[in-house]
DNA sequence: TAACCGTGGGC
DNA sequence: TGCCCAAGGTT
């Protein structure tokens, strides 16, 4: 068993004055070259950084990291994309069929999106990823990130890349605390927006960057602050590392959960070769009102498709 | 806005 | 062991 948290942290201060403006604007120009050179001599080699990934590549990968491991997805991005190398193949192919080869990555509803972005941009792109951020933004299963991490990494575009790594990265290194508040808040957008380098190539680069650098380094729990590259410029670290103070953490259990249910249904008809019978769905799951719920919600979802008597299969539509 | 949406590994 | 965490998005 395992849980699932949110965590409850205080606001941080707001501030936007001209004076902050200017104080953020010189602490960005001492951060950029040593963080982008860190990131150059320890960027890992990944395969949706190689130039063969291309835009649909980076793509397919920052859906798969919506909140998976990398290590998790490493071995079905490679398997997606063999099968699928570009957009209109997947949209070629029934989205149950994107569902099972997503395999145990989690949080199947982001398979459903990716196959439905890669119709989407079949049929409104050409068959191209598009490179403006606002249609990219259009794309299902794309926000804010995806939408700049896929201008940012596969087009080189200047965005502001503010995922759970920067955001801490920046909430430690500027702000001096040791996480970020709760929710994405308008004052990060402003910061992140302010820290970016002007040239645009040296922009995405900082972005990658502090991306990295938040995952390798400026870790959540342990962080290894002996080799950050900044950690004389850190904000935290001059301040002590404090550590948060203020409500609790709350935690959300994942064991008994709809959710629980839904990946114990879903499991089955991943693995089934055909559609599945009720009954076969009846055994993962004692609670009968339960299973009853979170198979509705599947089907409400489109990740399920029910068929005439009691049988069930992934969607063929 | 807060709740919901999977799964597995580290400590 | 059980909690914490992981390149978010949608409603």
């Amino acid at each position: 068993m395992t849980a699932t948290t949110e965590t409850a942290r205080t606001p941080e201060p707001e501030r936007g004055s001209a004076i902050a403006d200017e104080s953020v604007a010189q602490t960005a120009r001492a951060l950029h070259s040593p963080v982008v050179d860190w990131f150059t001599a320890h960027a890992r080699d990944l395969p949706w950084r190689r130039p063969e990934a291309g835009a649909w590549g980076v793509m397919v990968s920052e859906f798969m990291l919506q909140q998976t491991p990398v290590n998790r997805v490493l071995p079905v991005y490679e398997q997606w994309l063999r099968r699928w190398p570009r957009p209109a193949d997947l949209a070629a192919e029934p989205p149950g069929e994107a569902v099972r080869a997503w395999g145990r990555l989690g949080y199947p509803r982001r398979a459903l999106r990716l196959h439905g972005a890669a119709a989407a941009i079949a049929e409104r792109h050409g068959g191209d990823v598009p490179r403006e951020h606002p249609q990219l933004l259009a794309l299902p299963g794309v926000g804010e990130y995806t939408a700049a991490a896929v201008a940012s990494f596969a087009y080189g575009q200047r965005h502001a890349v503010l995922d759970t790594n920067v955001r801490r990265v920046f909430a430690r290194a500027v702000n001096g605390k040791q996480y970020p508040p709760n929710a994405t808040t308008a004052a990060e957008r402003k910061m992140a927006r302010a820290l970016l380098p002007e040239d645009e190539s040296t922009a995405a680069r900082w972005a990658a960057a502090t991306m990295e650098l938040g995952a390798l380094v400026c870790t959540a729990r342990t962080p290894a602050c002996g080799q950050c590259p900044i950690v004389q410029q850190c904000a935290w670290q001059l301040a002590g590392a404090p550590e948060h103070v203020g409500p609790s953490r709350r935690t959300q259990t994942y064991a008994g959960t709809d959710r629980q249910v839904r990946g114990k249904l879903l499991a089955v008809l991943r693995e089934a070769v055909g559609p599945v019978p009720q009954a076969a769905l009846d055994r993962v799951w004692g609670d009968s009102v339960q299973r009853a719920r979170a198979l509705d919600g599947l089907v409400a979802d489109g990740l399920v498709e029910p068929l005439p008597g009691g049988v069930y299969r992934l969607p063929l539509s």
